[in-house]
DNA sequence: CCATTTACATAACGGGCGTTGTGTGAATGT
DNA sequence: ACATTCACACAACGCCCGTTATGTAAATGG
């Protein structure tokens, strides 16, 4: 009954290829069901046809947005470990392309709907803990290493996240204040503070 | 001609009220002419006599966002100096209270129309760089009294600010993973990790 | 006290939205 | 070869949006 086996799935990623393009050329807020179809040169029909509603095709293309950061390139071939794979996973999510930059463009742009709807919340909580979760791996393996002091490791990858989130953010919004080497540079010394700080004793 | 002198403004600062108290509901996304004028109880007769077009709108409520957050009740009542003062200042900032996380929620949410209109990308890349150039003062004066390393201070605010923004983007994702006190705990170990830096010797 | 102006309410407009139904050619299974 | 099922195109629906025109009570100024 269907024409190849597959095909629906390929299709699907075809939509989603669309719903990609439409998000970086007009954000979140600009994502509308017309604008995918022309897009990719078809009509609403066939987006009602692979997805049922707006509110799984929008689940779909934050879906979409993980696996294209997880595919990304990788910027060193062989994996590094500790303190070197850390800061390798955060150049790869750094805005250093045009590329990562409309990644990023994108992400941010969905932290609007994202808020304002329950179930989507709750998805990007999941995800960003997913993160988290990566980064406090290396973390420990850097403890490991005697790379970072043995401080909360937990606390260490979510202030690292922090600092991560909050860079991109403000070189989406100021480009030319944050170019790709500025960027490098801080946290190539937000790195290095990490690394030579004293236990917490005071306190 | 006019009903008493100042009424207008008066007036105004009331719809900026509705306004925000739907941003804080529904975000920037569900911020439409309607819901203002539902929400203060009048029509949208009344608010395009008092502006223009929703840009103008929109426009003015980003101010009012500003303005919220200068006139917050400062934390302490005598002017810190130095790096408690510019701790002071990211504790204003970060979610802390329930009204502090409406107010970050409201200014995330505009991020994606910001993002996509160019005249609005604008209006926020100048206030971050305010933003940052009010942290560099406070780093500078902390310089001074040998609180913190003489690193680049351009660079150590941009780093606070980072590292601030995107603590309060997972804050308001996670809430019940980041509760006031382990936002504080973070955000005194980054400042901790900031003044015991050594020098860039190393590079 | 009358003309004018302000401060809205009311209502309508065109357009874009998500959704839904109907039609149709092509591929499939038997 | 025929009935069935898929993969869409096409068109219409009701809704909500921003904007705009019209009406009108109240306040003002001369």
């Amino acid at each position: 009954m269907p024409r190849h086996k597959g095909d629906h799935d390929a299709r699907r990623r075809d939509v989603s290829g669309a719903v990609w393009r439409v998000l970086a050329a007009h954000g979140f807020g600009g994502l509308t069901l017309r604008a995918v179809a022309t897009e990719m040169g078809a009509t609403t029909g066939l987006l009602t046809h692979y997805f049922p509603n707006k509110k799984d095709l929008v689940a779909h293309a934050l879906t979409l947005l993980d696996e294209h950061r997880a595919a990304r390139p990788r910027r060193i071939a062989p994996e590094p470990e500790g303190l070197a794979a850390l800061r390798a996973i955060l150049m790869d999510i750094l805005p250093l392309t045009p590329q990562a930059a409309t990644d990023n463009r994108i992400w941010v742009s969905s932290w609007d709907a994202a808020l304002a709807d329950r179930d989507l919340a709750v998805g990007h909580a999941a995800r960003y803990a997913r993160s988290r979760e990566r980064i406090r791996h290396h973390v420990e393996t850097a403890q490991h290493l005697g790379e970072l002091p043995p401080h909360d490791p937990d606390d260490i990858a979510a202030a690292v996240q922090s600092f991560a989130l909050g860079l991109i953010v403000q070189a989406l919004f100021g480009p030319e204040e944050f170019p790709p080497e500025r960027q490098i540079r801080l946290l190539d010394g937000y790195l290095a503070t990490l690394a030579t700080t004293t236990p917490p004793a005071a306190r």
